[in-house]
RNA sequence: GCGGAUGUGGCGGAAUUGGUAGACGCUCCAGACUUAGGAUCUGGUGCCGUAAGGCGUGUGGGUUCGAGUCCCUCCAUCCGCACCA
């Protein structure tokens, strides 16, 4: 009788369902571990082979936890806003909420019949009620504090009130918008209207004007990582920078924390590299110029203030305020009108339009505070308005745009930097900018003569001395646009009055989300929600009608599976101080720069509240690599419908095109499936070869268009979940891509069935027999115990199940039926093929269930051996192999090779020069 | 342009610290059982060669008794970022 996977998966599926076998209780006597997915965004398509790799993996880990004695916890959910499901909506006035419903309960039921080991009872829905109630209050929070520079965390507001009114904010030094200076009596002066408009520039939830990315086609603003080469993530359409007033949250006052945190978690170095881009450190100087004529100063950055002396002229962003204010009469005409056109271009064809130089003198002159240089101030679209200060003094000898700039518009370059053992040359010989990394400053008044390092100090201190400027570190990181135009989100717990946001009560939470007539924004532009009905407060003032992006819901859910159920509080103290962190994260590197940035910025903000105990939320981070669709292509004969065989279609000028996966088996096409697939195939001619249509393949992204998407259900059917479970594993490393072909699976189904009889006959009879181990079975067994145990630990997981294939063939081969022997078997594979292992442990009389063993442990002297087969090689060609005991001195190795018939072979007759004997490793004649 | 990664049989991959390259599996070949096989089992399967043997981890060089592994050079592919001053 063959092992009925049908059967034994859905009676173990039920059992650990009913008896909630992976229900978590914080318990301090034991310790904790928390094995956390990514969770997921149910989409319309379902699950197919690729999404579940992580979480098997992780499933796997939590479940070897267990054995080790941990208590685990191990818990799924859903990132249940977001775009697809507001699309659907507006198409068909289906509410999101019911499609998003729909498609969990889908969702549920494939993972479902994977086998994980999730404690369900703690699951989270982001569109809940229940859950969003701590978005919005989270929210409140960041509303209610500002960061204190001086303490380096975030403090209340209502503190912050009371210094105003001890001392204004002559002596607060925070992270903050454009305040201006006042003091107690000035705030005390002020309006409570006023004085709003001053905190909103310290909140750390904050509504301003920015510039944001639009994106027309989704009637939405977008944050940075939602925007890829000017289109937008999701969609992919153009994107477009408008001015709006919008909602952000100040994570550029985390922007040291957010990097130096990176140098204490476990995290790939790839994407470690890539958060530490996005953050974009980088030490300088911000200098100021004076303007020819004007009071008004122009801030720069810098981060080589040692080339103050080459600059030769300034350069504004287009968006820049004092562009309108310093350009004289005679050019303005032709600076509104490049600023105009500048402003309005698509961002994708300022991208794609990098190399292309182009801007316009404004007239005016600034002065350099160094040596009182005048220089001409240009507007140019190379300067970025969201960098620095959004203007920059142009060294054009030693930075290429720069360069670039003055030699299309004849401005003068000066050499200031000249590398060791070089002279200075002539720039206008140049073909581009000249490196200025190292070397030593000339032409550059009392810094001439020094490295490059001391002069950027010396030019620091002698700006600070003069007031003109002071040494500075700037970050690329913006503050995240919070706003999103869309129904689907979070609404904001936030009203005005006199156009003044004010918080509501938190007793008020959660603040449902209304219903709307349509998904679309109202005729005057507003979005979705300004339909809602009564959508005020009971006063009467309106409640904002933005909602919240979509990693809001997602940046705190892993301190929510703490403790889901409370009502009173986010998550209790006790559950945050048991179960702290999440020791294991599994999920993909495309949320690098988006939900894993902003989530550790999150839970830094609840750190400095005292909330929770960890500063770094993720301890260590693995990212699953992609599964790749195998496709197949059939060879179509240009302007026929004939096809020709894979390797005939040289002989002919044709196309490929991609056929369903479903119609090939082991790349034989079958030609009356194909002709029946389509209409117009249906008389379709085919060219053989060895009377069989062989396809060609692809390895590319698994897509329906492409026709070779594989869907985890139908291999379940087939093979059971253990297999699919063991099989997603074996295709190879964790961490990296890998193309799907189901043909393989073959291998571990037979394993699965090889396993099932060593305990069972074909009759289905126990055949596990109590007598004594051998010490070969015992050896084939601790060997198994180690290389299972130390490739969890280093989540090689593909190369775990090939120790259980090695094993079981081991001991098949030996005929062994042994408890002793079966029994930690089962409990090692229970992690990655549970059902099996549950029905092995019942029928060797144990009450269930497996997860509740414990890991075998490994015994060394199982496995010691005293004679060790060694590789000898001749002049490091290996040639023959020899058994010698492991005690054996090095003096009689010599002999024991030499007297072998065979080595004189490979000696002939010259002198054997040396022989390298490394114990248990190999033998090396040197001749 | 910058940053990161990866190159091993027909395919997925293994080799954990410089020490037997190709474990394990797929494919393929041969055989057994069978009315039959797309079931099962046995054996073989890096390349060249009848063999002895030789050659082999993207390329070229180096260190070493010994290199897939360490160092330098170049090439290819993938990913991320990209006028960031």
């Amino acid at each position: 009788m063959e092992y009925n996977h049908r059967e034994t998966e859905r009676k173990w599926q039920e059992y650990w369902a009913k008896n909630k076998t992976f229900k978590a209780v914080a318990d301090r006597r034991r310790p904790k571990y928390y094995v956390l997915d990514m969770f997921p965004y149910p989409s319309g398509a379902g699950l197919h082979v690729g999404h579940p790799l992580g979480y098997i993996a992780s499933d796997i880990f939590a479940r070897y936890k267990r054995l080790m004695g941990f208590n685990v916890l191990h818990p799924m959910g859903y990132d249940a806003y977001g775009l697809p499901a507001e699309q659907y909506a507006i198409q068909t006035g289906t509410h999101p909420s019911v499609t998003t419903e729909k498609n969990i309960q889908r969702y549920r039921k494939q993972l479902d019949r994977i086998g994980f080991s999730f404690d369900w009872d703690r699951e989270v829905k982001t569109c809940d009620p229940k859950y969003y109630k701590w978005t919005q209050w989270t929210f409140l929070q960041f509303f209610k504090h500002w960061y204190n520079r001086k303490t380096d965390r975030a403090e209340p507001v209502e503190e912050l009130i009371r210094e105003f009114e001890r001392s204004g904010n002559l002596n607060t030094d925070a992270v903050c918008g454009p305040a201006g200076s006042f003091t107690a009596d000035q705030w005390h002066g002020m309006t409570g209207h006023e004085q709003q408009e001053v905190l909103m520039n310290y909140r750390l939830a904050y509504l301003s004007d920015t510039w944001v990315n639009w994106c027309p086609a989704l009637g939405t603003v977008l944050a940075n990582d939602e925007v890829k080469d000017g289109f937008s993530e999701r969609g992919g359409h153009p994107v477009e920078r408008k001015l709006m007033r919008q909602w952000s949250l100040r994570i550029t006052a985390y922007a040291q924390r957010l990097l130096d945190g990176l140098d204490r978690i476990e995290w790939p170095e790839s994407l470690k590299e890539m958060q530490r881009y996005w953050i974009g450190r980088s030490e300088g100087a911000s200098v100021i110029f004076g303007i020819k004529n004007h009071t008004d100063t122009i801030e720069v950055f810098t981060t080589r203030p040692d080339t103050l002396w080459g600059a030769t002229f300034m350069v504004l962003a287009p968006e820049h305020e004092l562009v309108e204010k310093i350009t004289k009469p005679e050019r303005r005409e032709g600076v509104q009108q490049y600023v105009a056109w500048a402003k309005n271009r698509p961002e994708r064809d300022r991208m794609a339009e990098v190399k292309k130089i182009s801007g316009e003198f404004t007239g005016a002159f600034g002065i350099n505070p160094v040596n009182g240089q005048e220089i001409p101030i240009w507007v140019a679209d190379y300067v970025l308005a969201g960098y620095g200060t959004g203007a920059i003094m142009a060294v054009p000898a030693h930075d290429s745009r720069d360069f670039a700039f003055a030699r299309h518009f004849s401005l003068p370059i000066i050499q200031v930097v000249v590398r060791d053992g070089e002279e200075p040359s002539d720039p206008l010989s140049w073909d581009d900018s000249y490196d200025s990394k190292e070397g030593r400053m000339i032409q550059s008044g009392f810094i001439t003569g020094m490295n490059v390092t001391e002069a950027i100090s010396a030019t620091i201190r002698f700006l600070e001395e003069k007031k003109m400027g002071t040494g500075k570190v700037n970050f690329k990181l913006r503050d995240a646009i919070f706003s999103r135009q869309r129904y689907w989100g979070e609404p904001f717990p936030v009203f005005y009055r006199d156009g003044i946001p004010y918080p509501m009560d938190e007793s008020l939470l959660p603040l449902e989300l209304p219903e709307v007539d349509k998904y679309l924004p109202t005729e005057t532009g507003d979005p979705p929600l300004a339909r809602a009905k009564n959508w005020k407060t009971p006063e009467g003032y309106p409640i904002e009608t933005n909602t919240m992006p979509g990693f809001a819901g997602s940046s705190g859910y892993y301190l929510r599976y703490m403790d889901p159920w409370n009502d009173d509080a986010y998550f209790s103290r006790e559950a945050n101080e048991y179960w702290r962190d999440v020791d294991l994260y599994i999920g993909g590197d495309e949320h690098a720069t988006g939900h894993l940035i902003y989530a550790r910025f999150w839970n830094m903000f609840l750190f400095d509240m005292g909330l929770v105990c960890e500063a770094e939320p993720f301890k260590k981070l693995i990212n699953q690599g992609k599964i790749q669709g195998r496709s197949s292509l059939v060879y179509r004969i240009n302007g026929t419908n004939t096809f020709v065989s894979f390797h005939l279609r040289d002989n002919y000028n044709c196309t490929p095109l991609h056929v369903d996966i479903g119609l090939v088996d082991n790349d034989v096409l079958n030609t009356e499936a194909f002709i029946n697939w389509r209409s117009e195939f249906s008389n379709a001619a085919f060219i053989l070869e060895e009377g069989r249509y062989i396809c060609g393949w692809e390895i590319e992204k698994m897509s329906k268009s492409k026709h070779n998407v594989v869907n985890p259900d139908d291999l379940i059917d087939h093979y059971g979940a253990d297999t699919f479970r063991l099989y997603e594993m074996f295709l190879g490393p964790l961490e990296s891509h890998k193309p799907w072909d189901t043909k393989g699976i073959e291998g571990v189904y037979r394993f699965i069935r090889k396993l099932w009889r060593l305990f069972r006959n074909d009759e289905g009879k126990l055949i596990v027999t109590d007598g004594e181990p051998s010490p070969e079975e015992l050896k084939v067994l601790h060997t198994t115990i180690r290389k299972i145990r130390d490739d969890i630990e280093r989540f090689s997981f593909n190369t775990a199940v090939s120790q259980f294939m090695i094993c079981v063939n081991e001991l098949t081969e030996l005929n062994c039926h042994k408890r002793q022997i079966l029994e930690p078997l089962a409990i090692l594979v229970s992690p990655y093929a549970p059902h099996i292992a549950e029905e092995l442990w019942e029928s060797l009389g144990h009450s269930p269930s497996i997860s509740g063993a414990s890991f075998p442990e490994f015994r060394e002297d199982y496995v010691a051996e005293n004679t060790y087969e060694y590789p000898v090689s001749f002049n490091g060609k290996l040639r023959f192999r020899l058994r010698l005991p492991l005690d054996i001195p090095e003096e009689e190795v010599r002999n024991a090779v030499l007297s072998e018939e065979i080595s004189r072979k490979w000696i002939g007759d010259q002198p054997v020069r040396k022989i390298i004997f490394i114990p248990r490793k190999i033998i090396n004649v040197v001749v």
